[in-house]
DNA sequence: GAGGTTTCTTGAACGCGTTCAAGATTATTG
DNA sequence: CAATAATCTTGAACGCGTTCAAGAAACCTC
């Protein structure tokens, strides 16, 4: 919906808190997240401490940032290839295996967003209200690879899709978080296993003589997803329109 | 392996340290996590504050003893039926409707849990060495869950279950702590719903059909367990071993 | 441009988890 | 029993995230 490029607000607040963003995130790239203090920050930013509680009143908000931050790169590098008409397995290959690289310059920062994230009281669990914005761009993605590939899937399966492929790319991340291997050889390689299989199940899936188990397994993730807050009932809640 | 009941030190410094147990668990129980002071629990255990911490270094550690507990409390629930022989079916969904009830009384503070939980640099979180003797504790459950059920499961499966079930009851947990209805009916009905298909889809499995695609997804599963710490050097990590 | 209003900025202060040097208590040994 | 060692206990102090009352700066409005 919005194009990529990061709105640099000419606004004077606008420019501080941006300031205290990109100094944030490049103090959690170098040191991590736990040894990042606000104050450092702060200091580093050339602003006052409470100032930089201004814009974001909790360091959680920063990481929040980080999420929209680096979905929006993600989605940049993700578009040429989602141009061109590739099968649904190799789509899914490219925007897994772009997300990982998206993601690792943060690796080890990244850890400290799982810790928030899965928290259910936090803003930025990513079944939350809060994150909806980003959580539902992330799932447009997924509909994206799986809407513009000529994959043969019935109608019922290719609706949940790609929350399904939401869930799949969150439990990719949280083993990438715990990866240590070399180069995170570990998760590429668990990547390309796993879509493999995914495109195989797919197919499996499709198949008619699969019907009933498919039904069934398609209301349990209407199940799952009932709770979840679906639907924002603030109507402009873009990407960009949640920016308080 | 060990007898369920609490073993009462006799030691001071044994009795001590379960006071401050005994007095933090309550206490998180009745006010949660975030809410729940060290000082507090150190108040109302009749402690310093320094001894509080002498016993547990940190606050992190008493959820570690959290832990151990409620798995001991799962496992007493679970025995007896595990005793009888039913179907997989029916044991599972014994054993995961008893989890989610034993963890009842802690639903608020388990939020918390997750959060420290899912940190690779923490000490607690579940694929870590820490957390090593209760989760394989919690993965021997499902082993019996398995074993002692007469499904006719193929081999190269049934070595994999135990390992996947505790995953799938780990999501379970993770779905419970973000329900807010009504007696955790959601949880209740997830478990039913996705219990039924877990045991439709271990069928489907096992057909000699399925075979090859069977062996794909278990080589996934290898890929998962590949970094995860499996061997304890430690011979006797028993559930108890790993007192200090 | 004076007066008023919104936006931005400051640093002191609070409560928290955690550390630690010092002392008290208990156990062990000759 | 005295002396030494091991264990336990204490409370002050540190750095952190966060709050807030107070003031400065920018922006209106007439």
């Amino acid at each position: 919906m919005s194009p990529i490029g990061r709105k640099v607000s000419t606004t004077k607040g606008g420019q501080t808190k941006a300031l205290i963003l990109e100094t944030a995130l490049k103090m959690f790239r170098d040191h991590g997240y736990e040894s990042t203090t606000m104050r450092a920050i702060a200091r580093k930013a050339g602003v006052s401490l409470g100032n930089a509680y201004y814009y974001f009143p909790s360091k959680e908000l920063l990481i929040q940032a980080f999420y929209h931050r680096t979905h929006q790169e993600h989605l940049a590098a993700s578009l040429p290839m989602l141009e061109k008409e590739l099968s649904l397995k190799a789509r899914l290959l490219d925007v897994m295996r772009l997300k990982i690289a998206t993601l690792e310059p943060y690796h080890e920062f990244a850890g400290a967003l799982f810790k928030t994230a899965a928290h259910p009281q936090s803003a930025l669990n990513p079944f939350a209200t809060a994150s909806d914005a980003v959580r539902q761009a992330s799932i447009q993605l997924f509909a994206d690879v799986v809407t513009k590939s000529k994959a043969r899937i019935p109608e019922d399966l290719r609706v949940e899709l790609p929350y399904l492929l939401w869930l799949y790319h969150m439990g990719i991340i949280l083993f990438w978080i715990h990866d240590s291997s070399r180069k995170r050889a570990r998760t590429y390689r668990l990547i390309d296993h796993s879509v493999d299989l995914l495109d195989r199940v797919i197919s499996l899936a499709s198949n008619p003589l699969m019907r009933p188990l498919r039904k069934r397994a398609l209301s349990l993730v209407d199940e799952l997803r009932e709770g979840l807050p679906l639907d924002s009932e603030d109507p402009e809640s873009t990407v960009e329109g949640r920016q308080k």
